[in-house]
DNA sequence: CACCTGTTTGCACCCGGTAGCAAAGAAAAT
DNA sequence: ATTTTCTTTGCTACCGGGTGCAAACAGGTG
């Protein structure tokens, strides 16, 4: 049961101080040709490799971010975190995934980080309020933090987030050329909902047209089923005239399962008798079978560029960008 | 920008020393109750709380877990690293997400792994050749590995995998019930393929029914697309009489992607043209669109067992996991 | 050959904890 | 009061590397 080789080992095996051995590894280092390729020779005999814990421990910094995920409902988090991942993996970083749940919130998971060292700490999709930030009272150590994917509510933590206002307006604006009149709007769990503002962009710009009642149903959480239940309970008490002529959905998820009930239960025509709109352009909205018009944020620019503000080339501000506007036969 | 505090500055402001301040923050150590109280209260006021970079240095044991993921396609892994996540923390460790790609492949992310000494690797669905491994000649300091919801290709190396070999029983005798005699199977990579062992026992099931050909088609990869594309050749090439009466896909994306491509570009109607069976039971297989029949693992059990192992809980074995059938309209 | 300059190498000390032993202190037994 | 025993505390050594400086070793020049 031998252990991992130290520099130690190697620099008696290569009859050098373990400092010279230290140097071999470490790029730009004041080595001689001769002496370093000693070092590597003996290294690969003994199959050495540095401890990066070590060098973490050294050096305070120890290359992992902690990605926070508090809704894992939503399939669209996959694709984010491959393209996180693999972004992070190209700047030399890693991952470290934390889910925040009942047993396990927001304050565990930032006191762990910070005793963890991380760089940075990625908040996605989730939420927490300045109050919690300001109970735990992490000194200056503290890892810097960002926002992925939705508006910071903590002063000082930049966010980087697709445009919501522009998408809305390009929703509006393609529903309202469509010849819709009568809009509702599906929200999900009320505590991740507001930080969206889908919802108040959705009736300001459909307020600029000249429609100020927006029908509002509320799914308890975004899930397929709880959209389903939403839309179930807005038909069966909404009588046929008075009812909207175009649904959005803040997601993707509650679209589909509204798209599922509407047809299946009652019956409805999509786009016909009710359109629907969803968000984010989940891989499945494509498909005959739903076909849904849906706006598509753009993951990888995103990504790129909180990526490049944790590895410092980018300063960290709060940005915004514009995703694109997906048009398919539910509207 | 004051730095976190040390053991020994908390020393020096409760009057004690260091080993003392240790003491008050390891459980079960020997140490008076009025001293713990006079270090807790420094500690608190210093804001002080334990590196984990160097207790993990001093210990040995980092408490980090690596997950090895190479396939972002298939949905049915944000559950399984939800739940993963979860039971990992409850368990006091926490998950480092690696994506195994192109640009980081297994060599990178094992040497990686074993240098951040994580307690444990998982490989999560992933596949690798044990070349690889000697090839590295990790000495006896690697990680030990795991494989989940696949079969381990390494020897010595445990996998805790879904019974391929109940399921497609359960499977072949349900569509043999219903009366289908014509099977077909989809699968997909074939470098994955070969290791879930789902087309060698659908074959044998089928065998021991007296049917001995098995229509194969291929997809190139996991993906809806994919599956849409192997349908849309097969039946392009395939006359109505010489059909599939039943088609099962190797996962249920494939599957999905067949529904829709059979459906709409075709005309046919599932069941009664094609029935179709996928694996996994992925959210959307139950919505009325689809309406799948289909395989559901049991990850709450296979998790629970990885974890146990990995815990120390559970002797490291492979272990195989009943699942359990889903039967809907699709068949 | 002495002198200067630039490259290599070794060293003491540090990062922030942990392990296990030995000394000091307190309580119990003689 | 003395000895024994148990609890509490301090200390040395260590985990495996990193930093900055000084010594050692070149090579080139006058």
């Amino acid at each position: 049961m031998r252990k991992r080789a130290t520099a130690k080992e190697v620099a008696d095996a290569a009859g050098v101080s373990k400092w010279t051995v230290i140097r071999a590894f470490t790029p730009g280092a004041s080595i001689a040709e001769e002496s370093k390729r000693k070092v590597l020779a003996a290294a690969a005999a003994l199959n050495y490799s540095p401890n990066l814990l070590a060098r973490s421990l050294a050096t305070n910094s120890t290359n992992q971010v902690a990605v926070f995920v508090d809704d894992f409902s939503n399939p669209q988090k996959l694709p984010f975190l491959e393209t996180l991942t693999e972004r992070l993996q190209a700047e030399g970083l890693v991952a470290v995934l934390i889910n925040i749940n009942t047993h396990f919130d927001h304050v565990h998971a930032l006191l762990h980080a910070d005793q963890r060292q991380v760089d940075a700490v990625i908040l996605f999709g989730t939420a927490f309020r300045s109050e919690t930030l300001s109970d735990l009272q992490l000194g200056r150590g503290t890892p810097p933090m960002f926002v992925l994917a939705r508006d910071s509510q903590i002063e000082g933590v930049p966010a980087v987030v697709c445009d919501a206002e522009l998408a809305l307006r390009e929703i509006v604006d393609h529903l309202h050329e469509r010849g819709y009149r009568r809009p509702g709007f599906m929200t999900g769990a009320t505590a991740l909902s507001t930080a969206l503002r889908r919802r108040q962009h959705f009736a300001d710009f459909w307020k600029q047209k000249g429609v100020d009642e927006i029908a509002v149903l509320s799914a308890e959480k975004y899930s397929a089923e709880a959209g389903a239940v939403a839309v179930r309970s807005y038909l069966e008490q909404t009588a046929r005239a008075d009812r909207v002529d175009v649904l959005m959905c803040e997601n993707d998820i509650l679209a589909l399962g509204a798209m599922d009930e509407i047809r299946s239960r009652f019956g409805l025509r999509i786009p016909e008798d009710i359109a629907v709109v969803g968000f984010d352009n989940y891989e499945f909205c494509g498909s005959p079978a739903y076909s849904l018009t849906t706006y598509e944020q753009p993951r990888q620019e995103m990504i790129q560029v909180i990526v490049g503000m944790i590895a410092g080339r980018l300063e960290p501000e709060t940005v915004t960008l514009p995703g694109t506007l997906v048009i398919r036969t539910s509207t």
